[in-house]
DNA sequence: TAAGATACTGAACACTATGTTTATAAGGAG
DNA sequence: CTCCTTATAAACATAGTGTTCAGTATCTTA
């Protein structure tokens, strides 16, 4: 990638950090992420349509760090032979990559406003949850298959939701504990 | 209320239903809004200061209808001598009032954007999710308290969002089962 | 039913943000 | 060094926001 490139990205990304920190993401314009990155007008423009496909833009390149290592184990394992509790360790992955992206996750989730992101947050989690349901589509419970998806990849974000309220305090191992314990109680 | 304030609030709330029903809310302008239901400019802003205004007042309205009953029975009946299975018609009944709000509360939930009806509509569910828990501190599996609640109050909206998305094809009762099933099993 | 209070209207206005265009300058790659 | 790409600044049209005000319509109640 060209340098000037990478810089301007660089420049912008950070200064949207820093916003999102700092405003709601409505509040914010792409005046304001103009004034903090110092990056032209025009040059914004060459790279991002909207405001709203800057956010898709950051939500993609934070959900191709937070799920690559994951894709990989996917291929390397064949989970569709286990129980659920062979994620565990998966998941455990995934919040330490959560984790690693601590300030600009915090600020797009607490953030009032757009969903963008956590729309383009649960496609990565619904993956997971339609692979285990499809293979173990044994109902014990009412609850209807679709609905047990939705509830799994909710509840996740929940949980993500209460360790970000701690400040990241809780160890991802904890955290993966109660998920799964609450998973578990859904399908018992 | 004057009749006056009443036909043009009714116009407003008449236009928002439909624009929210076929746009995004962040799309909806005040503009868009002022066409539809022929109020002029400076009336609407004798009423809302601003669009977020306006989503607010109209989620404080919906759910001061929805919650209405369940308050008077909140009030006859004491529930902290009863576990959770006695909230069953009270869930129920809110769901039927949901039922009413059909329309409204379809657009504004499928619609991106603004969380502002959501954060709104959580108060209210908090309400009993904190009641239920703090007379039921028991902790019988390793999810905090706080968490729990919070899994509580969510569960409740992603049933509904299945329901909502099932064009509210099954019966609230139905809907009441799925949700202390899902309810039941997170404190086993 | 008449008087006074209240609410709506429409037009004008300043302001702010968006998104586009263009000519120019600066930086990188081969 | 030269060509090509990218960034920049300034100007511009457009669109929405929120305020103001004088004039008009409509309610309330006495």
């Amino acid at each position: 990638m060209d340098k000037r490139t990478e810089k301007t990205l660089d420049s912008i990304y950070e200064a949207f950090t820093y916003l999102v920190n700092n405003k709601d993401y409505d509040d914010i314009t792409i005046q304001d992420i103009l004034d903090k990155s110092n990056v032209g007008r025009s040059t914004f423009y060459c790279h991002f349509k909207t405001k709203n496909d800057l956010l898709l833009k950051i939500s993609q390149d934070i959900f191709d760090h937070v799920f690559s290592h994951s894709l990989q184990e996917e291929k390397s394992h064949d989970f569709s032979k286990d129980n659920f509790f062979d994620y565990k360790h998966l998941i455990t992955h995934i919040l330490y990559h959560i984790k690693d992206e601590k300030e600009l996750i915090k600020g797009i989730l607490l953030s009032k406003g757009n969903n963008l992101f956590l729309d383009e947050f649960k496609k990565h989690l619904y993956k997971f949850s339609n692979q285990y349901y499809n293979n173990y589509p044994y109902n014990n419970n009412i609850i209807p298959l679709e609905l047990k998806k939705a509830l799994l990849v909710d509840n996740f974000i929940v949980i993500l939701k209460y360790w970000i309220d701690d400040d990241f305090n809780e160890t991802p191992e904890k955290l993966t504990e109660y998920f799964i314990s609450a998973f578990y109680d859904i399908n018992k």
